[in-house]
DNA sequence: GAGTTTGAAACT
DNA sequence: CAGTTTCAAACTC
């Protein structure tokens, strides 16, 4: 029996994921081993590199929420068992749970290096094992990982787990803790009663592994246990509160050395939705929807299958219940090479990569839609070689739209989608949470990628976009994605165009840097030297998560609302300008078009509303834009109007088989054309005509002067040619 | 296009 | 946190 504490649930982080329906489960084969050394920022969750707990695509979800699905109560210190299905092969691999630092240990073979985080307020659970003992350095060198714990909504998160067939469970025994695994934050106290136990698999081959995390054990035992099992292959109800999600956790080639053969790990995110968290989806479909069953029993089983074939959901979008409300989370696995995942956080300028390098994977997603929201899971990600996990930030998004699902003959993904557009992959908020992760994720296999980098990406051919879905293929993957993104184009995706960079010395990895201050990949630039690309992925990842450290808020925007809305745009830290008053692009409120606020610590500042200088400045800006628009509407017309005439002439130029003779465009002719056009002027003046009828006319008028001197060329030509003259 | 100015970012 | 340096964009010529 695999036995997961709901304490947990209660644990995980509200950021990290909400989902609200199990879907499907895909096998997990995790390894870990994570060489590179690859900081992912704002994650919510921490990848496990190695070994990740995977519902097992065949095997169904069965929750069992119980009457009381809210009854998912994560506990301050829940017991936690993991119990990898192959102790042997764990031996290799480290496992971490990221519940405030408590280690699992496999088998007892491995340090217990895993990590797992807490939220009390989602009761979520996130559990990261690291594998590989570059991780735990890379760990060690970002510090210990915090233990989130939110006991608001229940949720467990289990992400990475145990190697591929071999099932990992996790279990909270009501008694027993590891002495000094785990630590509780004070947030553990707020712990619920109840308990839900989530048995994954089943299997009777599962070896038990046991984490602790410490303090609290027997405030846990006291309280309740609801077990939910997750059969494999069982449909799984919609109604059941317990929401899955499931990550695909990725064994990195290179990242374990020590074990050659990496398993595809795959990785869930199991929420549950309690009636006092707004309702999150989470949508992960398998090719054949597994529904969430309830079974009596209160136990959850998630077994990890070692097909791993099977539903491993390319993408996944997951609302998330956060603080200002429903957060959404877009998961979105690319194909290709690397397998990417894509983690769309509305309003975040990042989109969120997860790079999985499974070794195998394949599964026909069946579109499966549950109540909120789905997500349809086309086929299996390939994995290559090192995985990389992405756990994302989550925006709080006012609303979540969710993409019909369809059929995915190929790997299509459907990705739902905010109100918002795709974008962002820093958290909009400081994310504390995110930076504690990202401090806490291995290095490994992580990385932030910006929008347009994801659709480059998506050129791959394994995941297809569904049309609904941003990210259209593109042709090169450094190219600039101008594409249309659900009807949209790409600069109506991205709120301006961006300029190429210059930078000479910052490598693009500084906020100088404007392509790397947006969260996007340099291209087109002019930059020398540029590392803001993905050959440089583990660069630009350390870069990022320097800017984060340092500044937490370093990649919000940072013209964000006043107090009073929209219209009171501000800049969120305000300018220091000395010499330009303010009026120059130099300032950053101006450049923004807003006025410096009480918050700015400018000198001379005369960007003020009152200002006549400002005033000045933007009346002759105003008129300037005025007049090139009208400058260009009216050369458009006019080029439009010439290459109109000149098709209608063309035939009887043609037919007189050579050039017009150009002698007809006398003095007399343009003096008779200048005063049809001047005079067509006077008509509109006269009749007041607004300026653009005026051009109008009078552009209409130069057509028809156009068309009599062609006209009467072309027949002087014919009439001389026909007299040999 | 080269050089200067400017202020944010980075550094101490 | 303040002062200084670095950097790249904005600007001028």
């Amino acid at each position: 029996m695999d036995v997961v504490s709901p304490e947990l649930n209660s644990l995980l982080p509200d950021e990290i994921m909400d989902t609200e329906a199990i879907e499907d489960v895909p096998h997990s084969a995790a390894q870990s081993e994570a060489s590179l050394d690859m900081v992912v920022p704002m994650e919510t969750e921490v990848p496990m590199p190695s070994e990740n707990v995977s519902v097992s695509t065949d095997s169904t979800l069965s929750v069992s929420p119980g009457s009381q699905p809210s009854s998912l109560v994560s506990t301050s210190s829940p017991l936690l068992t993991i119990k990898p299905a192959l102790a042997t092969s764990m031996a290799t691999t480290k496992t971490t749970d990221s519940v405030t630092g408590t280690t699992v240990s496999p088998s007892g073979l491995q340090k217990p290096t895993t990590q797992f985080a807490i939220s009390p307020a989602n009761h979520q659970i996130i559990l990261n094992k690291v594998a590989s003992s570059q991780a735990t350095e890379a760990a060690k060198s970002v510090g210990t990982p915090p233990q989130i714990i939110k006991q608001e909504g229940q949720k467990l998160l289990v992400t990475a787990i145990g190697k591929s067939g071999q099932p990992i469970v996790l279990q909270l025994p009501h008694t027993g803790s590891k002495p000094g695994v785990s630590q509780t934050s004070g947030d553990t106290k707020l712990q619920t009663p109840q308990f839900k136990v989530l048995t994954i698999g089943g299997r009777s081959e599962l070896k038990p592994m046991v984490v602790s995390p410490g303090n609290q054990v027997t405030t846990l035992q006291a309280q309740q246990l609801k077990t939910v099992q997750i059969p494999k292959k069982t449909p799984a109800s919609s109604a059941a509160p317990i929401k899955f999600i499931i990550t695909k956790t990725v064994n990195s080639k290179g990242l374990s050395p020590q074990t050659p053969v990496t398993p595809v790990i795959q990785g869930r995110v199991l929420t549950q939705t309690s009636p006092v968290m707004t309702s999150k989806t989470i949508t992960l479909s398998e090719p054949h929807s597994s529904s969430i069953q309830t079974i009596p029993g209160k136990k959850i089983a998630i077994s990890p299958l070692k097909t791993p074939s099977k539903n491993i959901k390319p993408v996944q979008s997951v609302p998330v219940a956060g603080v200002g409300g429903s957060q959404f989370k877009t998961i979105i696995p690319l194909a290709a090479q690397p397998n990417v995942q894509q983690i769309q956080v509305p309003g975040s300028r990042f989109h969120y990569v997860r790079l999985v390098t499974a070794t195998t994977a394949s599964s026909t997603g069946q579109p499966s839609v549950s109540n909120t929201s789905s997500v349809q899971t086309g086929k299996p990600v390939v994995v290559s070689t090192g995985a990389v996990r992405m756990s994302v930030p989550v925006v709080p998004a006012q609303t979540v739209k969710q993409v019909a699902p369809k059929p995915l003959t190929s790997a299509t993904q459907v990705v739902t989608t905010t109100q918002t557009q795709q974008r962002l992959i820093m958290p909009a908020t400081p994310l504390p949470q995110i930076q504690s992760g990202f401090t806490n994720l291995p290095t490994v296999g992580y990385t932030v990628v910006p929008a347009q980098y994801v659709t480059q990406i998506q050129q791959s051919p394994f995941v297809t976009l569904a049309s609904s879905s941003s990210f259209p293929p593109s042709g090169a993957v450094q190219s600039q994605a101008k594409l249309p993104l659900n009807g949209v184009s790409a600069a109506e995706t991205t709120s301006r165009p961006r300029k190429p960079c210059n930078c000479t010395k910052s490598q693009c990895l500084k906020l100088y840097c404007d392509c790397f201050a947006n969260g996007e990949f340099c291209n087109n630039c002019n930059c020398n030297n540029c590392f803001n690309n993905l050959e440089h992925e583990t660069e630009r990842l350390k870069a990022i998560k320097t800017c984060l450290d340092r500044n937490p808020e370093a990649f919000k925007p940072k013209i964000g609302k006043g107090k009073e809305g929209e219209s009171d745009r501000r800049h969120s830290k305000g300018c220091n300008c000395k010499r330009s008053g303010c009026l120059k692009n130099y300032c950053e409120c101006y450049e923004a078009k807003i006025m410096c606020s009480s918050i700015c610590k400018c000198i001379g500042c005369k960007n003020f509303e009152e200002s006549p200088e400002r005033k000045t400045l933007m009346h002759l800006a105003d008129a300037a834009e005025v007049r090139v628009q009208q400058q260009t509407a009216a050369k458009t017309k006019l080029s439009s109007q010439i290459s109109d005439l000149l098709m209608r002439t063309t035939p009887v130029i043609s037919s007189g088989g050579g050039r017009l003779p150009y002698t007809f465009v006398t003095k007399e002719v343009l003096e008779a054309t200048c005063e049809c056009l001047l005079e067509q002027a006077k008509k509109a003046e006269q009749t007041r005509q607004p300026q653009a009828d005026a051009e109008r006319v009078i552009l209409e008028e130069f057509g028809h002067c156009l068309m009599s001197i062609i006209s009467s060329a072309g027949k002087a030509k014919v009439d001389c040619a026909s007299i040999n003259c």
